[in-house]
RNA sequence: CGGGGUGUAGCGUAGCCCGGUUAUCGCGCCGCGUUUGGGACGCGGAGGUCGCAGGUUCGAAUCCUGCCACCCCGACCA
């Protein structure tokens, strides 16, 4: 700590990854594409999952686990899925290590120990789940299953960033098991608006909600949904995706029910998932050039107090009002923590709070308490209200809301503001050169077209939402009739 | 895997081209003292296989060879 944050407009990378390092959530770790999250910033991952956690078992989701190793000959069951992540897995091919003969102290993978199968560290779970769901069903009354792990998963990506693409990262995955398509459906429904309803009112980052073309889809999918939102620097994110599998993963791990006439049917399948990138996403979408901005829904901290106390000056009054200030909020479920760091600075301590992102700050030295005018501070606008001792509580407690929900209106307007709707291919180029945001565009529907768009200009088709009117709308390309209207942008 | 770059204390760096005292500076860390109203100050201190291995030389952070790691730009991606 101690430097100054790179402004935003200078190098958006530079400040991103001084953000994170300022406000202490996460370093690179030295193993390679790893990271460590440190407990500040893990106490935030903690309260997306556990407000997550509590949307999926209200709709009737339940938690599992299941195992860290793919053996191989599972995970290419699937062609399309195991060809998708082929290329980025970790493969374990030994199990034990033994003195290095030639160099003491040294230790080398002992050829002897060569596994007759390899195993896959898994980059995603479908492979071992749905071998293992062959042996949960065999009845419709065995469906649905609807289940969800909390766990790691490894994508050996070429080039890595904190949060946003690490080589290992913490996720949820649903898999689910149902006996009709439309019911399969309407799950990966359910789940991506559970996500697109979690990134709005507690990440307080709107999203647009669609399905995703065929070549952006994930591997081994009839149908990808997602939500991909908005960064400040005019980037999109893709922030969760849920899958409609169709028969595909029943197929080729045979898993089938008997309906109530008794005929045998393939199950039809999901996936869903949401990732520490949701870390990254609430980075971007917030902070300012003076560090983390959270919304108090996510906030581990959602006000500081900090007692100012001047040598030998009334500290017992100080501490006693600031004790007891504490004990009511705490009362109240409000997350307050006080800093009574001794040897730091008024200063350094109210730059801390602001670098950390905490929604709201209270200092309290002897004028306060003289005058009983104490001032909260709210992060995400730098503004100032003063408030009497007896008003603290309640002024808290309603700022919690209040700020929640000006900082979710803040961030809609300003992806209203950078959401363009464009029917002309220069200008369409001039907008995504400037990356300005999400472009909405006509689209003929094929990957000719898609793929041709991204190689001249970097942009991507983000997603097909399904509420934009086609109303004649031509392909932004080839001037074809369009097929969809379509998001692109450029992408993280 | 292609093209470029960088490895010096926990972090950020100077020195390297042109070899030569005890390897520079800032932040951080430790001790003592003074200071809390917007990232404190003074004094003292600790901390280094100069990425690794080899070579040239009286002498290598510096020159040469090989290797490794990381970063940036492409291809790939939650």
């Amino acid at each position: 700590m101690g430097n100054k944050i790179t402004p935003r407009q200078e190098d958006y990378s530079k400040w991103y990854n001084d953000i994170i390092a300022e406000a202490n959530l996460a370093e690179s770790s030295d193993v390679r594409g790893c990271m460590v999250i440190k407990p500040y910033g893990f106490s935030i991952w903690e309260l997306m999952k556990s407000q997550l956690d509590k949307m999926f078992k209200e709709t009737g989701h339940e938690n599992a686990y299941f195992p860290l190793f793919v053996p191989k000959s599972l995970f290419e069951a699937e062609e399309k899925n195991a060809e998708g992540f082929a290329k980025e897995c970790a493969v374990v091919t030994h199990y034990r290590l033994k003195n290095d003969p030639n160099n003491k102290g040294k230790l080398i993978v002992d050829p002897e120990s060569k596994l007759e199968e390899e195993l896959i560290v898994r980059p995603t779970s479908e492979a071992i789940i749905w071998k293992t769901y062959k042996n949960w069903i065999q009845s419709y009354r065995d469906l649905p299953i609807l289940i969800n792990q909390w766990a790691n998963v490894v994508r050996w990506e070429m080039r890595t960033r904190l949060f946003l693409r690490t080589a290992e990262f913490l996720w949820q995955e649903g898999h689910t098991a149902h006996s009709t398509k439309e019911e399969a459906i309407a799950e990966t429904k359910t789940i991506n608006n559970i996500y697109a309803d979690f990134a709005e009112n507690y990440m307080a980052m709107p999203v647009v909600k669609g399905y995703k073309s065929e070549s952006e889809r994930f591997a081994g999918a009839e149908e990808t949904l997602c939500i991909e939102a908005l960064m400040q620097d005019g980037k999109a994110l893709q922030a969760g995706t849920s899958h409609f599998l169709g028969q595909n993963f029943a197929k080729a791990f045979d898993v089938k029910f008997a309906d109530k006439s008794g005929n045998l049917e393939y199950v039809w399948a999901t996936s869903w998932g949401v990732s520490t990138r949701l870390m990254g996403a609430l980075i971007m979408s917030h902070s300012d050039d003076n560090g983390l901005v959270l919304p108090p829904y996510l906030a581990p901290i959602q006000i500081i107090i900090i007692p100012l106390k001047k040598s030998n000056e009334d500290s017992n009054l100080i501490d006693e009002k600031s004790n007891s200030l504490y004990e009511s909020l705490n009362k109240k479920g409000i997350r307050v923590k006080i800093d009574n760091r001794e040897n730091l600075t008024l200063g350094f301590k109210l730059n801390d709070s602001e670098v950390k992102g905490i929604p709201m700050r209270i200092v309290i030295g002897k004028k306060e308490v003289e005058n009983d005018s104490f001032e909260i501070f709210y992060r995400y606008n730098f503004e100032k209200t003063s408030v009497s001792y007896d008003n603290i509580n309640d002024f808290v407690y309603d700022s919690i809301d209040l700020i929640q929900n000006n900082m979710i209106n803040l961030s809609k307007s300003k992806l209203k503001e950078k959401t363009l709707e464009v029917d002309d291919y220069d200008e369409f180029k001039k907008h995504i050169e400037a990356q300005s945001g999400f472009i909405i565009a006509g689209w003929d529907g094929t990957s000719k077209t898609e793929e041709a768009i991204k190689n001249e200009t970097k942009a991507t088709i983000r997603c097909i939402p399904d509420d934009l009117e086609l109303n004649g709308a031509k392909c932004i390309y080839t001037g074809k009739p369009a097929l969809h209207k379509v998001i692109f942008s450029k992408s993280y």
